[in-house]
DNA sequence: GAGAGAATAGGTCGGGCGACCCATTCAGTA
DNA sequence: TACTGAATGGGTCGCCCGACCTATTCTCTC
């Protein structure tokens, strides 16, 4: 299975980290490994942790964001965020040795994105050209497992999660045989590493294989 | 089922919104009906979507999140947030017409306490009894049907959503018999209101019966 | 002390599930 | 053209699950 991008996260405020923590957590591809309030924190715990991304907000008390990244040998790919719009920021953050340089007006998949992409080599300086380079990472990347899950056999497990667990119910709900439906499963078994219905239920959550059909809807 | 807190927020930041957003959708007695960026959309999303609760940034662009908040008639409880620890403010979000104010400095589960407590028409001023009182509203609220689950039939759930199905394993997992695993399920199964394994898991993770063992431990 | 509810446990029975065998059709590809 | 993989479908078999009934022990609470 494909591992996620390992994170950490620094920013002042408790709540700002918390927030970003479980929402970025609960992105399949992403995983916080540690947070920090303050500079001499984030060095440690990227020193501790070593990420395969840095999130950094440049308004921190003590030892500001940049003068703590300028300071780490071994910086991984680094995204510095801000309150403010201006770019007075962005040379600073590029000196200190950001490859990337985002507003807090952002919003959260853009962010999700840019995670992506900084963890894939690429730059996000304000370029005109910045919500391009985003939109070829919107979409999470899925794990080996996971992707290699057939569209019909996500149908199938889309039936599972919304509660519709009986095989006469999901064929019904398909509009295709009863035994066909076991074929799915049985495949959908193989791929996942599990061996029944509830296991598939929780693998296919965990895998985030039920945020794709679901979307915003509630 | 009980129903959960409707809460609005309000956040000139985008990226603050949508983590907090999706932070304290994800806890089993919250569900946010409505965000806002600025002063004259949060009056609007207040009176279309009438929440049980209001969550406003101060600092925001245009209209100060006070002054937004002092122009709605029927105001519910709401909760003043700001970036800076000091009470400056304080005073000001009073007169407004709100029953709480926070640093953003408090931790995300201390912001979700102070939700349940005014929503429980509590008050809550930077008093040296705060800790107290968020104390009392640590836990989330559960639904009635969560509720109703004894400890030991969570024991059971908690397998299932670890990938643990059999009812051989539940019980060797457990240190009891087949039977017993079976009774507990049943008596799961009445109370959630599904009618097998696979349901169960999908209603315990919708309800946020899984959250509770795992905790922070990741 | 009586009663309620939780946790433990046993039995029976029918139906459904998962494992394993197979075939057909159609799309894309080498 | 032949092959591969996805989607569809059939059959059989053994075992396990869920429904229903009862019983014992223990801990609360009234």
């Amino acid at each position: 299975m494909t591992t996620p991008i390992r994170i950490v996260i620094a920013d002042d405020h408790q709540m700002m980290l918390d927030g970003l923590s479980q929402a970025l957590n609960s992105l399949p591809d992403i995983e916080v490994v540690g947070t920090a309030t303050d500079g001499a924190s984030l060095r440690e715990v990227v020193s501790a942790r070593t990420p395969d991304v840095l999130l950094v907000d440049v308004e921190m008390p003590g030892m500001s964001g940049l003068a703590a990244i300028s300071g780490i040998e071994a910086l991984p790919p680094t995204l510095v965020v801000t309150m403010y719009a201006a770019d007075t920021y962005a040379r600073a953050a590029q000196e200190a040795g950001a490859v990337g340089f985002l507003s807090k007006a952002m919003p959260l998949p853009d962010l999700a994105a840019a995670i992506r992409a900084v963890h894939d080599g690429q730059v996000l300086w304000d370029a005109p050209d910045l919500r391009l380079v985003l939109d070829r990472y919107r979409s999470p990347q899925l794990s080996e497992r996971a992707e290699a899950v057939t569209e019909r056999e996500r149908d199938v497990l889309r039936c599972l999660v919304r509660g519709i667990s009986g095989t006469r119910d999901i064929a019904e709900e398909l509009y295709i045989s009863q035994k066909t439906v076991k074929n799915h499963l049985v495949s959908i078994y193989a791929k996942l590493g599990v061996n029944d219905r509830a296991q598939a239920v929780v693998e296919a959550m965990k895998l985030g294989l039920d945020r794709e059909w679901t979307g915003s809807d509630e």
